[in-house]
DNA sequence: GCGGATCAGTGAACATGTTAATTAGAACAG
DNA sequence: CTGTTCTAATTAACATGTTCACTGATCCGC
């Protein structure tokens, strides 16, 4: 009736243990939501999502830059930039302009407006980071921060 | 032209690494990633999801289970948990049934064909498992484990 | 030059995350 | 018993993750 051949597979790893506590996947996943549910709030309040948010925190910092580069420094692929992009066109926050040297790449940048959103937001923004980092402690963060890199590297043996 | 406003609000964090490096939320996206890209191979040849796959390890354990100890078990939100369900009955994988006392609430189970392709996949997954651990190091994985269930509580205090 | 390989960006299609609203049943106070 | 409230599950709507296919532009080998 219930699981058959499952004796054989698994006797030397956790059984039980391997679907909650021991995914490293779902540990990942609710760890993120943590953070993100710090700022929910505020992003909420401003109509913008996570992600939104993510892109222009790197523009305001490094405008005029690629979409390749704000892609990896953003961690989003490429096709949902190209989404999220569009949306924050239409908001009138981002504007941007193909290369001078390579016709087929973009560099992106802030709209005075965007700039100006910015200019609001990151100060609330640091104050919710000063929170993390006091309720979750600086040494802890710089730990996971250094284990999260170290297990994102497993695959470029 | 660049930045108004922003020496105020953090010179005592860091500037530039506030980012990449040093968001948490980033870092954990990026982990997760590493670890489904292992089973990557293995679900997309059997035409599963993580998610789904997640959803029928869980039930291979725990089948008859409520729909809702199945969504907290697998960390995922009921309302993809009932597109999901919904996806892997056409596929024959899982059915349901009333509960008998709450008529409300359903009974999750696989069905003897989920049964058998979970009897063939699970070996295939605690291989890879091992190798995670193997390659990550099973030390720092329960200290990773422990520091993402700490951050995963930053909110209930 | 020229042609094939590569790369930047976009569109389409599907699955999930997320919130709000809805339906049906359960629980409870009066 | 009745009306209110709460709960389980679903649907709708929107945004992102992910893969595949496609268009142009660039690069490279010849």
């Amino acid at each position: 009736m219930s699981r058959p051949a499952r004796d054989e597979g698994e006797t030397d790893t956790a059984p039980a243990s391997l679907y909650t506590e021991r995914s490293l996947a779902i540990a990942c996943t609710r760890g993120r939501e943590a953070i993100v549910r710090r700022f929910q709030k505020l992003l909420a309040g401003e109509g913008l999502t996570e992600q939104q948010w993510r892109t222009l925190r790197v523009l305001y910092d490094f405008e005029p830059i690629p979409l390749t580069e704000l892609c990896a420094l953003c961690c989003i692929h490429k096709v949902s930039m190209t989404r999220i992009l569009r949306t924050l066109m239409e908001r009138g926050l981002v504007m941007r302009e193909r290369q001078s040297g390579d016709k087929r790449a973009y560099n992106v940048s802030l709209t005075d407006e965007g700039r100006t959103l910015l200019g609001r937001l990151t100060p609330i923004a640091h104050d919710i980071y000063r929170g993390i980092a006091l309720d979750f402690g600086e040494k802890k963060t710089q730990l996971l921060l250094g284990l999260l890199r170290e297990l994102s590297e497993i695959n470029r043996r």
